[in-house]
DNA sequence: GCATAATAATTATGCGCATAACCAATATGT
DNA sequence: ACATATTGGTTATGCGCATAATTATTATGC
């Protein structure tokens, strides 16, 4: 592949992560949050109370980042941890009732914002965007 | 749109944008560079010296970012910033030397980067992925 | 010509993300 | 059973990105 075109490649990848974060952002910021917290508050809303350790690996970010997300959100009265008591390493993190509450906000928004994104696209590429998307990610993915 | 087809599509987005980044910058370490200054040299590069001013336009960041950034490539002694003649509120910035082989270092990867992404996607897929993804941005974009 | 607006850049601050180092608790191998 | 490895979580630190506020210079309107 020639340089142009990778370029174009890279740095369109580069640029919708810029823009889809800041456009996220500024539809969230009237609820109080900044753009990573709603995929967390969403990943407890689909799947219910959950440690540490499953939400970093749902979320796709590393230990400390899902420490600092989880410190935020509590202290907005969103989430609760509780000691595990199978294992006392663990915390257990669910939704407060006032997160559940933003939780549904952020699904409204979340339809709007993918709406917005794939606006002008004809319906078959759209169907098969998320498939693309995830091709992509799975070629770069170093996690496993 | 329903909730889960919108998610399948932000949620890939945020994917996307966190596996891609990483891999930029597994492959830039070994060059002494992280993410996001890549773009810029590659900007030097292909248009020549410009005004800092120009560059966060070029680059779709804010005029902070890339103070920082410059500061950090010249640092390195991959660029140079001189006052502008013309403006004194300006400071022009060009690539040194250094920084012109650091940036055809870097086109190298980025070929090796835009490859790896693609891999195993149809060649057609391919060939409007650059399109696809630059409508994506720009109907997210707020910028203008 | 001079007050005012616009522009180039910087500093301060805050968030999400990362890695590295560390602690506490559980699992494992012999 | 006990040393060792693994796992869950936190702290410290650093980078790219953002916004808000500040300074210095240039452009504009009357």
């Amino acid at each position: 592949m020639d340089f142009e075109h990778a370029d174009a490649i890279n740095q369109a990848i580069r640029l919708l992560s810029l823009r889809h974060r800041a456009r996220a952002a500024s539809l969230l910021a009237p609820l109080g949050l900044h753009p990573g917290q709603e995929a967390l508050l969403l990943e407890l809303a689909r799947h219910g109370p959950m440690i540490q350790a499953q939400l970093s690996e749902a979320l796709g970010c590393e230990p400390p980042s899902v420490t600092l997300m989880t410190r935020k959100l509590e202290a907005g009265g969103h989430i609760r941890r509780a000691p595990a008591p199978s294992d006392r390493r663990a915390s257990i993190v669910e939704l407060t009732d006032s997160g559940k509450a933003l939780a549904e906000q952020v699904k409204q928004l979340w339809c709007a914002l993918a709406e917005e994104t794939v606006r002008g696209l004809p319906a078959a590429t759209v169907a098969e965007l998320p498939g693309i998307l995830n091709t992509l990610t799975g070629n770069v993915d170093t996690r496993r």
